[in-house]
DNA sequence: GTCTATAGCTGGATAGAC
DNA sequence: GTCTATCCAGCTATAGAC
């Protein structure tokens, strides 16, 4: 579907520039520094124009999360169709770009109904699809479902994950390497060596 | 120690109460929504008061922080040094009190020097001492600490504890009673039964 | 489509009365 | 200690000119 059913009205290009603006800002400062004025600013427009493309910044931030969700759910096919499903689950959830706004987005849900609920519909249709995909994948392997349900190795991996981000933008890093590596032992012995590249990763300092 | 070095002035029941007032806003409506009026209100008081006891918010969510932080050190200590260290920890960790506060008090840190600056030295300190005390009791379960390094062990039982909680937040729970019961499967397998009262734990619905 | 101008509100912070 | 009163900054949102 490369038509939305309903263009939404104005520019494209200022439209993404606000967008992006909004996005570069959560990051930088926190989701309480993306107000009209500082996004409209960085875009390099009027704020008012903020209003003529969303309404409201509500709107604004439910389709900066719906970008990127949409994004991560197709990139989610991607990894757990393809010849070594658990690393690709592992590249796709550990992957930095992307990490640092969404977490802004879980902050700004607690007291933003509207995203609250955009968020949870979709971390349930993320979290279904996940064990559709992989059940086939650990049966495959010879996994013993009881001892290691689908959704525990799937929460294990995301936890894990996240959590080593939060450390590591708090400048924590002890035991960071191991414990990578402890994850990557274990894929390796479910599914050999990475042999797909990782994707687009970032680099680090 | 019953005496600080300096006795903060004003009344101890005042500023208290401005305290809990924060803690409470910031859990139920999120940081941004701990104003000086917001709390001050909440707290029964006129919100010039926040600058007669704290001179600044930023002061007054560091020792927020602060004294969330020291107890849970003290309990770590007392967790640690228990008769079942791994349960202690998990049950520690795992505590659904506080962990509100604390997720609101990282996100607001993402632009506050000041408060990154603090949560950032504690987890460090806070990480060290759990090693310090947790390698021994580790070896002496015989576990194998090349394939299974302590920080690793700390980080996962951390980081999928953290993620749950996030997930409960947006009502998303598939799979969470699965995980808590692997977990506790391995703490059994090393520790025997929970054998201490979980401390203090909250009721869930 | 993009702008200026402005209304209306909320927040941080301070001065000074009691 | 606690309050009232007030200043100033910054924000959302709208009206209307170009």
């Amino acid at each position: 579907m490369p038509e939305p059913r309903t263009a939404p009205k104005g520019d494209p290009l200022t439209r993404q520039s606000l967008l992006d603006a909004a996005a570069a800002i959560m990051v930088e400062d926190g989701y309480a520094a993306a107000t009209t004025r500082s996004v409209a600013s960085r875009a390099g427009v009027n704020n008012a124009l903020v209003y003529y493309y969303f309404g409201t910044m509500d709107e604004l931030f439910l389709e900066l999360f719906r970008h990127g969700a949409e994004r991560s759910f197709e990139r989610l096919e991607v990894a757990l169709t393809s010849e070594q499903p658990l690393w690709g689950l592992w590249d796709l959830i550990h992957d930095f770009s992307g990490s640092a706004l969404t977490m802004e987005l879980i902050a700004l849900a607690n007291h933003r109904k509207a995203i609250r609920a955009e968020i949870s519909a979709y971390s349930k249709r993320f979290r279904t699809r996940q064990l559709e995909l992989l059940t086939g994948v650990l049966e495959g392997y010879g996994v013993n479902l009881d001892e290691w349900p689908v959704t525990s190795v799937v929460l294990l991996m995301a936890g894990i994950s996240r959590y080593l981000l939060i450390e590591e933008a708090f400048d924590v890093q002890i035991g960071h390497r191991e414990t990578v590596a402890l994850i990557e032992r274990h894929i390796t012995a479910l599914e050999g060596r990475r042999r797909v590249p990782r994707a687009a990763a970032k680099a680090r300092a």
